[in-house]
DNA sequence: CCCTCTGTTGGATT
DNA sequence: CAATCCAACAGAGG
């Protein structure tokens, strides 16, 4: 599901779920949900990853979860492995009775010592866990990433050096290389709230610009951070209206100034953009 | 029922 | 660089 927002909560739920708890037990529902590397790719599918991860986790308690960007890093205590998990378009984690038959997208099941589990589910399989030394955890969070869009906002120096590439803003800011955090959602509305066409060539922006888009960043994050304290990863997004101002919204009036709101593909990707209010 | 399009991700290829 | 394809699956629409 994610961008930084729905990592952020996943990492809060994580924590709430598992905090002073101890892991009784670990079954590999998916084996190719272990890479040996965060990545979509089958070919970095971990052979014996299920028996890494389950000597990682199994008689121990969560020490501590980090996030950079959409990645984690789960720490346990007094274990030499730590886990990444990368959630890429459709994994999520849950909790449940234990007695609750698994759902057919159930890859990992951790089995606590409190009556619950807590599963990471996947449909489309692009998600995946690697299990990384823990002296190397820190630097394999954040390998090939630039700042992490909340944690360490950029003001608008640090945008222009970071964005010193002709390509279009719009995909100059999914690259996670340049910020990290950021995904097709939030990157076309923090372009909304800058006031700047997607198109632009991120080399181009002015000084007014990149301020305002480095002002936009955390407003346009901040509110999705509110998350429910239940058992689902209950986002702002799921469930209900839409909640976004041109995101899926083709057609519609922007709702500044009543312009109807254009979409079209950048890099394989829709962008919505107001064509009044983004020039 | 079938087919096509779309997709909150990121990597490889052309 | 940029565009395209790919991974694997579900949901929507024609």
């Amino acid at each position: 599901m994610p961008e930084l927002p729905e990592v952020e909560a996943c990492r809060r739920d994580l924590l709430r779920w598992t905090d002073g708890r101890t892991i009784t037990d670990l079954t590999v529902e998916d084996p190719a949900a272990i890479r040996y590397k965060l990545s979509t790719l089958t070919t970095d599918i971990l052979v014996d990853g299920g028996d890494i991860v389950r000597s990682t986790v199994i008689g121990t308690q969560t020490e501590r979860i980090d996030r950079h960007g959409k990645r984690l890093a789960w720490r346990f205590r007094d274990r030499p492995m730590g886990l990444l998990l990368f959630l890429s378009m459709t994994g999520r984690w849950v909790r449940r009775p234990q007695n609750e038959p698994l759902s057919k997208r159930v890859r990992l099941n951790f089995v606590l010592d409190d009556g619950y589990a807590v599963w990471f589910e996947d449909t489309r399989r692009f998600a995946c866990v690697t299990p990384v030394p823990v002296e190397d955890l820190a630097t394999a969070l954040a390998v090939g990433h630039g700042p992490d869009a909340l944690l360490q906002p950029v003001d608008a120096a640090t945008l222009r050096e970071r964005l010193n590439t002709k390509r279009a803003i719009k995909v100059a800011l999914l690259d996670q290389t340049v910020l990290a955090g950021l995904g097709n959602i939030h990157a076309a509305e923090s372009l909304f709230r800058a006031k700047i066409h997607p198109d632009t060539p991120a080399n181009e922006l002015t000084s007014a610009q990149l301020q305002a888009l480095a002002a936009a960043i955390p407003v346009q994050l901040a509110p999705f951070l509110e998350h429910s304290l239940g058992d689902d990863p209950t986002y702002v997004n799921l469930g209900g209206e839409n909640p976004f101002s041109i995101y899926q919204r083709k057609g519609e009036p922007c709702p500044v100034c009543s312009t109807p709101i254009e979409r079209q593909v950048q890099a394989g990707r829709s962008t919505f953009w107001c064509p009044s209010c983004q020039r």
